[in-house]
DNA sequence: ACCTGAACACCGTTCAAGT
DNA sequence: ACCTGAACACCGTTCAAGT
């Protein structure tokens, strides 16, 4: 209906970052379909063309916004993220379970801060192009544990996907609930029936944050039964 | 440059099944970014717009596509894909994480037949159109460790969602490779040194199957923590 | 039951040329 | 340094009409 942009500096020239910041604008309130280079260039008031000027392709477009997305992962205070309920300050020493589970909560609320976000991430992350910090910190974080670079590293890759593929399930069944588009033979199972919380006992994964931290207390659980290379 | 497709049958009229066979034919000989519905009819002798009769658009058609490449998961000989070095036949009773594993592996194979598998299954999976039977297997094989329904479901999740990342991320970089595709800083780091496949001691996971494996493994120690609601 | 023909409203990308 | 104008070779989808 409105074709007027909510925010749009209209008469200066552009950069690369005037770009991704409307390129972020459009994926969050129309999603990844909808983000074409046309729609773009209409939103900066410039000819499609333009923007060749300052990426490559769509795709190193992409790779820029995917590292703007994940750049958002700053992690709000460990402590905070740690601390829910458990014998609070339990372990003396750093324990890297905690800063680990940290580092994966707060990616995946940059993740979900954007629509999305997981499909680009992923498109771009093979490539080499970008994300490549987030493998990074969790690689480190688990490193602080004890093991060993590789094993750290390869702990780091197999979290990053099961992170990936659950943001991007959560995303996806997003849009695809707000379509109406429903299974025939699915019908309503507890997960799509929105607000209907209260399924079970209560600490069953019905939402998609403890959904989350099921498999990622699988992933950990998994880890702490490796042979440590230091105390 | 040859416009002509390798085997098509140019006389008769078609069915759901022949354009689903069509499709899968483009998928892995051209990949996904060629499977258009327009090259899928020009195939198929056919108007782009006589797939319309035959599926209600794109989605339901790739949706199709990825029904039929997970069916293609066929658990070869459990004991087979078990077997390999271990003390032979250690455990009495059928070991879950046996089944598990294969189940895993098998799925994984599976994807691997055909090219950009995993982000076929993966944008139809989140519908819950296709591949819920992968979910169901998965879950099945882990209930038998005597877990309850709910954490074998969610295990399943887990599993299936670290499946598609791992499985995704393969698919995405053997097409960046092939393309010619490295990023700049990355450089060439051991994975995409095509065939130097010694790097180190041999048994750390420098092809793909050893490092989903080791994931594999990583979730099914998490899962062996957890209680069981029967022995 | 299965398909044609023609159209509609789009895509990403290139490239000479402008300022 | 940043952008225009115009073109090229495509997309998915609809719909009346054919057999």
């Amino acid at each position: 209906m409105n074709d007027e942009p909510a925010t749009t500096a209209k008469s200066t020239r552009h950069s690369r970052a005037d770009v991704v910041d409307a390129a972020l604008g459009i994926l969050d309130e129309f999603g990844l379909p909808d983000l074409t280079m046309r729609r773009l260039a209409a939103k900066l008031d410039v000819q499609p063309s333009a923007l060749y000027w300052h990426f490559d392709n769509k795709q190193a477009l992409l790779a820029a916004v995917a590292d703007r997305i994940i750049a958002g992962a700053r992690v709000r205070d460990v402590a905070e993220a740690a601390g829910d309920g458990l014998g609070t300050r339990a372990s003396e020493r750093a324990s890297w379970h905690v800063t680990t589970r940290a580092e994966a909560l707060a990616l995946r609320d940059a993740l979900l801060a954007y629509r999305d976000s997981a499909e680009v991430v992923s498109s771009t992350l093979a490539l080499g192009l970008g994300a490549g910090e987030a493998h990074c910190r969790l690689a480190a974080a688990i490193a602080s544990g004890g093991f060993d670079v590789q094993a750290s590293e390869a702990s780091a890759s197999a979290l990053l996907h099961y992170l990936l593929g659950h943001v991007w399930h959560e995303q996806q069944r997003l849009q695809a609930d707000s379509l109406g588009v429903v299974a025939p033979g699915y019908a309503v199972h507890p997960e799509s029936a929105s607000d209907v919380l209260a399924t079970g006992g209560g600490a069953s994964p019905v939402d998609g944050t403890a959904a989350f931290e099921f498999g990622l207390t699988l992933l950990l659980g998994g880890l702490s039964q490796l042979t440590r290379v230091r105390s």
